[in-house]
DNA sequence: TAAGTTTATGCAAATCTTTGCAACTACAAA
DNA sequence: TTTGTAGTTGCAAAGATTTGCATAAACTTA
């Protein structure tokens, strides 16, 4: 089965509508290799949806992540980016905070906490999100900045 | 020393200046039990610092995050949260999507993971944030939303 | 395949957050 | 204490995100 009927058959198990704002929204967000914001995923989904409108790609993205099928990614002072989720390879962010830059870091043992975490608590979880914030290699050798 | 003072020294050590708006917000924010929002970080320092401007809240909590003495947490769909940082006590989030209620996790070992990718990585981590995202006690019984 | 029900979408308005710029203030050095 | 400089603030405008409501589309059942 292709990657794209593939990802339709996920929404619609999940209880979602199949549309085709979300199957094209979630397609550009497949395809694209970063995390990319909501602009991004707006104007990549517009060329093959036209009158496609940004509170759309919003909710969908919300209906996205509540179905387990992306991940939302807020390094704070600037905007949401989504990527597509890989439950076979849990995966943490490393987020510079000069230059921005966005690095994936393996997380299997985030994972396993958060299976402790469930049974010692009453909660379920369904989502783990791990950022790691600080400098990266080039920014670290500039002098600070307040 | 009293707790606010050490507050303020804190700021200064780390090369940021000592305004009363800083002073003030932190404080809010050290004062108030819960996260909480820029809108009620306005409100309560607003009470003892009359021109103070939303975008200044922004600007402050902003600074606080990088000189590590908040932290920020946004759950997705809702404005950005703020707590005091306990370097002492480092925590993860538990939060309920479904009716946002926000329970604190002990999580020494994320601390160690983070030391661990600073060896493996050249980056230097100065905050770690894990938020564990899912259903409380109370809300997984109910029947799902889609 | 058609009808009914429920959910999703588009639009416009509201809310939240960031940014540019000029005036102001904290801090360091004289 | 005074002065100079760089970092902060307030204001207003821009940008990002959410929400209410009427219409449209997806899915279920017959």
């Amino acid at each position: 089965m292709s990657c794209d009927k593939r990802l339709a058959e996920q929404l619609h198990e999940r209880g979602y509508r199949v549309t085709a704002q979300r199957t094209i929204i979630l397609e550009t967000i497949a395809h694209m290799e970063d995390h990319i914001s909501a602009q991004q995923v707006y104007q990549g989904a517009r060329e093959r949806l036209p009158g496609l409108n940004l509170a759309t790609v919003y909710r969908t993205v919300e209906s996205l992540k509540g179905a387990g099928m992306i991940n939302m990614l807020s390094t704070g002072g600037e905007p949401m980016r989504f990527s597509l989720c890989d439950p076979e390879h849990p995966h943490s962010h490393l987020v510079c905070r000069e230059c921005g830059s966005i690095f994936e870091v393996e997380a299997e043992e985030i994972e396993a906490f958060a299976r402790r975490v469930e049974e010692t608590t009453s909660f379920r979880i369904d989502s783990v999100h791990l950022t790691l914030e600080g400098l990266c290699q080039i920014c670290k050798q500039k002098p600070a900045a307040s």
